[in-house]
DNA sequence: CGGAACAACTTACTCAGAGTAAGTATTACC
DNA sequence: GGTAATACTTACTCTGAGTAAGTTGTTCCG
């Protein structure tokens, strides 16, 4: 399908002055005066996740590019390849979720309540940004493997540090704070997974089941 | 015939490769005698997988059309495109997974030291088959995310099962049986993910770890 | 026994998207 | 004003998925 390609362009520079078309038509080649990028980082990556909200988890990076108002080797001078692309909004995705998590749970003790806090705040900006986290999950990058443990490595060592402190002032062994915090992302993120694809629990409900696996243990007595 | 001459040449004698010299010869066209296939679906598969250990997760379909000894086309009757091939391998490795599992399970009641069992058979298989691991749970495909889920399926829903019954027969919500199968499941996908990358924990040590988080859960006293 | 029909392949293509090299317009500096 | 630097675009290459068309041997029927 090429109409994806010509899609985001709403005017192709006409080339009648009738006025100051100040669309976001393409810009033309030349330094401009600025010495500014007009085009950063930032806005590419904004561009990027305006292009997979709209367009799905393949997008590809030409329709990231046009809905930025640029071409690729600008994306690529920005940002990179793909797999860059992915990866920072993995980093993007981890930080959201971060602020929120820790929005929620800030100077509350650790306990249950917490517990659960943490994760219908996890749940909800999943489900907020559902195509972004497809994204990040799939794609179709190479790397894909790698960059999940991107994407939960930058949720992950927070909390394991979280844990460690918690464990070391209860006087109990610290070691187990990261694989326990692998441990509890790759819950959140198959239960994320399998949740917004066929499941319509509400957020509280799962995160309730989920504290309870989480903070009783599977032991009944 | 025109081509008499380039009739004999075995295979094209793959430029990149210095390898084994294995190289099985193609077949030619032709109705084969015995009315069967002469490479089924299941050797499509293997040859995958062989593909696949050799090369790393980013094999092309034509590789694994070479190292099966037929073309492409072949590989698309037997199995399907890449995203099929995928699936495919992804039911292989939930199967071995679970046949290690029940193995290593079978008849004993549920409790810690099971529960310790069926992490280590999880781990095992995972380091035994990584770079298949490293295939299904991220290739190139672009239904990553829901062939994820189609793998953990496979997993999880035997396990819900066995949740589901002990659950009741304690009397206690069965309900919970599917997201915690799909939290116990996700949870092993990740840890095992950080652990064949990132890792040298011996699997005894790592499922002690995991199986206190369930067991006991979080819950200090 | 001699075709027509068919089955099982291979060859050779199309198509899309990632990544890059070369070209062009604009500004800055001396 | 001319040269260098800069910020782009255009236009390419290359790889790999997926497919259409051709080729060779087998079977079935008269």
């Amino acid at each position: 399908m090429n109409a994806s390609a010509m899609k985001a362009s709403p005017t192709k520079a006409s080339p009648t002055k009738a006025g100051p078309v100040k669309v976001t038509t393409r810009r033309r080649p030349g330094r401009p005066a600025g010495g500014q990028h007009v085009v950063n980082r930032q806005l590419v990556l904004d561009a990027a996740e305006r292009a997979i909200r709209r367009d799905g988890p393949t997008v590809s990076l030409e329709a990231i590019a046009v809905e930025a108002g640029v071409t690729k080797p600008v994306v690529y001078a920005r940002v990179g390849g793909r797999a860059e692309v992915a990866n920072a909004l993995s980093e993007r995705l981890a930080d959201r979720i971060m602020s929120a998590v820790f929005a929620a749970i800030q100077g509350k003790p650790i306990g249950r309540a917490t517990l659960v806090s943490f994760l219908v705040a996890n749940l909800e900006v999943v489900a907020a940004n559902r195509e972004l986290f497809l994204y990040v999950t799939g794609g179709t990058s190479d790397d894909t493997p790698l960059r999940t443990l991107h994407l939960a490595r930058h949720s992950a060592l927070p909390l394991a540090e979280v844990l460690a402190n918690w464990r070391s002032s209860n006087a109990r062994d610290a070691a187990v704070a990261i694989p326990w915090a692998y441990g509890v992302i790759g819950m959140l993120h198959l239960v994320s997974l399998w949740w917004i694809n066929e499941s319509d629990t509400p957020a509280p409900q799962l995160a309730e089941q989920l504290a309870e696996l989480l903070w009783s243990g599977l032991a009944t007595e």
